[in-house]
DNA sequence: CGGCGCGACTAGAGCGCTCTAGTTCCACGA
DNA sequence: TCGTGGAACTAGAGCGCTCTAGTCGCGCCG
């Protein structure tokens, strides 16, 4: 039907070999900066190259080298925290010599879909961010190829995510540190990492001595979850002097939330949230938060799949970063000594 | 080094052929839902490569057509509303039988290098998302390969973008329909499209004989500029009644900014942003703008790449589809008939 | 009963690379 | 003078597919 190639053919190593008057093998040789050509030669087959904007065809590369050295990253495209992964995927997986296929989760199209994508492209491991992936797809993804979690555990394979209780704790001994005791935590629900965030709340508020006054809001970890959580403590009988979201999103929407309805935060109400994505750090959320280190994420991440992969016989290991809360300005103090 | 190969092979079409007993070409036919080849023997080989757990090698299978029919998207990791135009393009492309690849632009990675990894994995067309990217840079690529801009016009390329001036024209009607004359616009800078709708806005005005009301703000695309412009009207001795940003981040930085100095909107200041992108949606932002829609943008977008590459003769065209003002909570009439 | 067309299937030549196993050529030392 | 070793380069066999040009058998027609 169409024509099957495009009229200008794009060229080969066999064009450049010709040009330069060189063999093909020589050409590979240049293009993977093996040792074995001359100076004078080597600079003629890139000249050739260069005239012919000749680039090595990466499928017939792959094909012919038994690795790829090519990542996988499944992502979604809306999580600002997973774009800010992303972002810290790139470079290390560049100084580790491996390229990287991104390949996302839409409504309209499942995990299995955008993984069965990556892997036809040969990715020799797949990096899955964000954890919205359930378990047993997990279990047989890692029983196929080499996978890496990034944001939550995953027995049985690679994982890298940051210690939630540890997080949690920090910004509830922040709040309490401020004078806060009525302190609320808007939950991640099912999500995953929830259940280990809300029992860091809990056990953190007993060391506290405050374990009578827990209090946990069904959340999720996005923006809707913080506005009906808002629209829960307002038509409550008191409000709360802080809260503590699932995660910055569900922060943010309580955050709005709250300040459309003339609260005033942080005076009335201090507000935290988790991750510390790019939207939190924006000057006019300016929310305090949890850090997860993307970067250091990401890196790990990286270097577990470079690991694996090096080494097929590795026991996948877990990798716990600890997070660290980033105090800035939606907490301070309660109003004033509060009742009872 | 490393074991060059993955201790389990992964399987090919000998293997499921030899499996099957049939060909090796047999097996090719029945993956391609080729005609020639019986249903009991299609169902044997599918039933075979099942067993083996099977999946064609796209590298190969690349190499061998002449044709990769694979897209490759460039895109930001950042901007919601490049997010809405990936998950369009992603079912488009599986219905006109083309597979996607994504490849993100960040502050470490420019595009150049972005295209060149999609270009090496022999994508046959490059569609370019948000339109951050330089005149030369396109002209280029252009040359190259079948490219397509999506967000804004681009002179000798596929290109499909909406109607900025309409787009802006709209707001200012409904605006000034609302009964404001006092209306702010923050422009885009230097960005693309921005002296579009600066001009729309100039234009529009005008013909509503408010030439002489015009004001422009200098701003960006982003949050920060949004911050920024709220000062500056915040600074000066009397606000606007209405503000049209540059584009939803903008508006969105606009609005928290204004709200955190305790003015009202859309009490005191109404806001319009502009391209509705999923964040303008969000029940707390609520935000009336201009909705570019990103689905037919999308598929606009994906149909181009896929007519040029069917047609390589096809010239250029620059589709441009008419915006549609979305009205929702964060405009309203102003306060009361203002001064003069 | 020979030929023909057709459905089912196969052989084998690529696709553009990589990589192993050479081959050439040229010092250089004994 | 003849190895000998190393640097520079080449031949050719794959990698896992696709696709063209078959072959084979079978029912059917004249």
């Amino acid at each position: 039907m169409a024509t099957p190639l495009p009229p200008r053919r794009r060229p080969t190593m066999v064009d450049v070999a010709a040009r330069a008057g060189v063999s093909r093998a020589l050409v590979s040789l240049v293009f993977r900066d093996q040792p074995g050509a001359s100076a004078e030669t080597r600079a003629r087959v890139l000249a050739a190259a260069e005239e012919l904007d000749y680039r090595p065809d990466s499928a017939a590369r792959l094909l012919a080298r038994g690795r790829s050295r090519t990542l996988g990253v499944l992502m979604t495209v809306r999580e600002p925290f997973e774009a800010d992964l992303v972002e810290a995927i790139y470079p290390e997986a560049e100084r580790l010599g491996y390229e990287v296929l991104l390949s996302a989760r839409t409504p309209g199209r499942d995990e299995a879909t955008a993984v069965e994508g990556l892997l036809a492209h040969r990715c020799e491991a797949i990096v899955l961010l964000g954890p919205d992936v359930d378990d047993a797809f997990l279990a047989a993804l890692g029983a196929r190829t080499v996978a890496v979690v990034v944001g939550r555990a995953a027995p049985g394979l690679d994982s890298v995510h940051s210690a939630d209780a540890e997080g949690v704790r920090q910004a509830v001994d922040h709040l309490v540190g401020l004078g806060h005791r009525a302190i609320v935590h808007v939950d991640g629900g099912t999500g995953p990492n929830a259940a280990a965030r809300r029992t860091g709340y809990l056990t953190a508020l007993a060391a506290r001595g405050l374990g009578d006054r827990a209090r946990v809001l069904p959340g999720a970890y996005h923006e809707d979850a913080g506005i009906a959580a808002a629209q829960t403590l307002l038509a409550g009988p008191e409000l709360p002097t802080a809260v503590l979201a699932a995660n910055d999103r569900c922060a943010l929407g309580l955050l709005d939330s709250l300040r459309r309805n003339g609260i005033d935060v942080p005076g009335q109400v201090s507000v935290v949230g988790y991750n510390d994505d790019r939207l939190a750090r924006l000057s006019h959320v300016d929310l305090t938060t949890v850090r997860q280190d993307a970067g250091l994420l990401a890196r790990h991440a990286v270097r577990a799949a470079a690991a694996r992969l090096d080494d097929p016989d590795r026991a996948p290991g877990e990798t716990v970063l600890t997070p660290e809360l980033v105090v800035r300005g939606t907490t301070a103090p309660p109003v004033r000594g509060e009742r009872r």
